[in-house]
DNA sequence: CTTATACATCAAGAATTCATGATATGTCAA
DNA sequence: TTGACATATCATGAATTCTTGATGTATAAG
């Protein structure tokens, strides 16, 4: 579970990281309605080989994919439990309705 | 709104971007629970000041937080309108159950 | 066994981001 | 008006990220 605070935290800011980018967002987009190997991306975006590679590993080691290697392709998927956790840390957000200031002054 | 795909893309990527970086994370979470001045921000985290307020610039300029000048203090508070965005945004990452493949080859 | 395809990885450079210390601005108190 | 405090901004350098083109690896077809 990634969380604001403690020692998940750095796991949230690399999550977070991994959707910071305008090509990943793209990849992350093609990928909604269901799995898809590298060259179908490769056709449907505007992106050399690499840089494809390049970003679709940031988004695998922050969690958000997974891959499915079938004979010469491999195939890439949403990470359905990863978007959940990403529920809860938006929830955690929520802002509290008591404006209340804390005791603290300076 | 922010979108994965569109002219809101790039808007999504700052977004996302504001929150990946712990120590933007800290000071989300010390705004959770209502608005705090940047002394007490200072105060509560280990943080130069300057350091403090680049992040809060960037936070501010993503739309995640707003600034309330009071005095000679500066309140600042989690905008609780782009939290419910997020919501929508992570939520359109929920994976379509179908696992069907497109009719797409390579 | 040779060749083509799908993909990953590497190396190098450009661009961006972040930290730090110094300086600037505005507000309040004495 | 002088000085202290709260905060922002700027300048510099270090660190990280991204892009590109080249090379490596595995699989499958002929």
């Amino acid at each position: 579970m990634p969380t604001l605070s403690g020692k998940n935290r750095a796991k949230t800011a690399e999550l977070c990281h991994a959707l910071a980018d305008e090509t990943r967002l793209d990849i992350l987009d093609q990928l909604k309605d269901g799995e898809r190997c590298v060259c179908e991306l490769t056709d449907a975006m505007q992106a050399a080989q690499s840089r494809l590679s390049f970003h679709l590993k940031v988004l695998k080691d922050a969690g958000l994919i997974q891959d499915r290697p079938e004979g010469r392709w491999i195939y890439y998927a949403i990470n359905a439990d990863v978007v959940e956790e990403l529920e809860a840390l938006v929830a955690s957000l929520r802002v509290m309705r008591k404006k209340g200031r804390s005791d603290s002054r300076c």
